[in-house]
DNA sequence: TACCAGTGGACAAGGGCATC
DNA sequence: GATGCCCTTGTCCACTGGTA
């Protein structure tokens, strides 16, 4: 299946939402339109063409035609045909990539200092073409069919909400209805491997026998689909819970490390300097500060 | 004295490339 | 897709110094 690949922020924009019944013999006229066109069929078949590429969007099947291209209805409806269309704009033009190609992991954070700049690679993903689930979607459709045609100031903003809602399920869709491959299913299991064992002493060979796999193979797929490797990924882990516990605990920095599976505090202290560009007592100094901070705030606003 | 931080050496893990 | 080879990189351990 063939994704649409839009860079964000922002996201692409609200312009109009709508429902409709087409009689037997009703034909979508030609036309080259500028902004971006969702048709979600919940009865009955539409025949589209866009750019010489026909498409039959039966029950419960979606179709993006995209801003610019020709398209036109190839074939009149032979029978009742009930769909809703979203139009909607975008400032950049969408890329065409394959479902299995959709770089996932690239959507995630990072989980170092890194995130605090938002990143330049985000990107939003929807299907070409494809069957979905109507049912769960038709609730908010309806809705964006009702508040376009009833639209007031109270609602408008809700809008441009409930796109950003479909947006959101129709790319679960998208990766709910694909297959993944072994690769794929291998970093998983990792992942949930690791999940399960991050406290314990990091071993890659305990992580082979389990997977049956060797240990150079799945961390290469756990790079590819995940981002990370066995190794980062259990830091990554440890890290997190590590920052809980200094901004939580008053525990020492070895029994920190100690909790987090980290044998070495020195180790630890490494790997807060090199991930998050401070040591475990800075970082903690930082939490106090700022914990100072919002406190001193919150008194001045109850003085005023 | 306890805690934190810095450094060097050994070894495991990562990753590029080739192969099946 | 899966594996092996081999060099590079990162992690761990041991030790030392600075500071409260």
């Amino acid at each position: 299946m063939y994704c649409l690949e839009f860079a964000i922020p922002p996201l692409p924009q609200f312009l109009m939402a709508g429902h409709a019944v087409w009689k037997p013999g009703d034909q979508h006229f030609a036309r080259v339109f500028g902004v971006y066109d969702l048709l979600l069929v919940t009865r009955g078949t539409l025949y589209m063409t866009e750019e010489e590429m026909e498409y039959e969007i039966g029950a419960g099947k979606m179709l993006v035609l995209e801003a610019g291209l020709p398209h036109f209805g190839h074939r009149s409806c032979s029978e009742d045909t009930e769909i809703y269309w979203v139009h909607f704009v975008h400032g950049h033009p969408a890329a065409h990539i394959r479902q299995e190609d959709i770089p996932w992991s690239t959507l995630l954070s990072k989980g170092t200092n890194e995130d605090v700049e938002p990143s330049s690679q985000q990107r939003m993903y929807l299907p070409k073409f494809a069957a979905v689930d109507v049912q769960s979607l038709e609730p908010l459709l309806r809705e964006l069919d009702d508040i376009h045609n009833g639209l007031n100031v109270e609602t408008a903003l809700r809008l441009h909400l409930l796109l950003a809602e479909l947006f959101a399920a129709l790319q679960a869709e998208c990766v709910r209805t694909f297959e993944p491959e072994p690769s794929l299913r291998l970093a998983r299991a990792a992942v949930a491997y690791l999940n399960e064992h991050w406290r314990q002493s990091f071993q890659l060979a305990e992580l082979e026998a389990s997977l049956h796999f060797q240990a150079n193979y799945i961390t290469r797929c756990m790079k590819r689909h995940i981002g990370k490797t066995p190794l980062q990924y259990v830091l990554h882990l440890r890290l997190e819970e590590a920052k809980k516990l200094l901004g939580g605990t008053v525990l020492g920095i070895s029994e920190i490390a100690e909790k987090v599976g980290i044998r070495d505090p020195n180790y630890m202290i490494r790997l807060f300097t090199s991930k998050l560009g401070m040591t475990p007592g800075a970082y903690r100094l930082m939490l106090r500060q700022r914990k100072g901070e919002e406190a001193s705030g919150a008194q001045e606003q109850n003085d005023g």
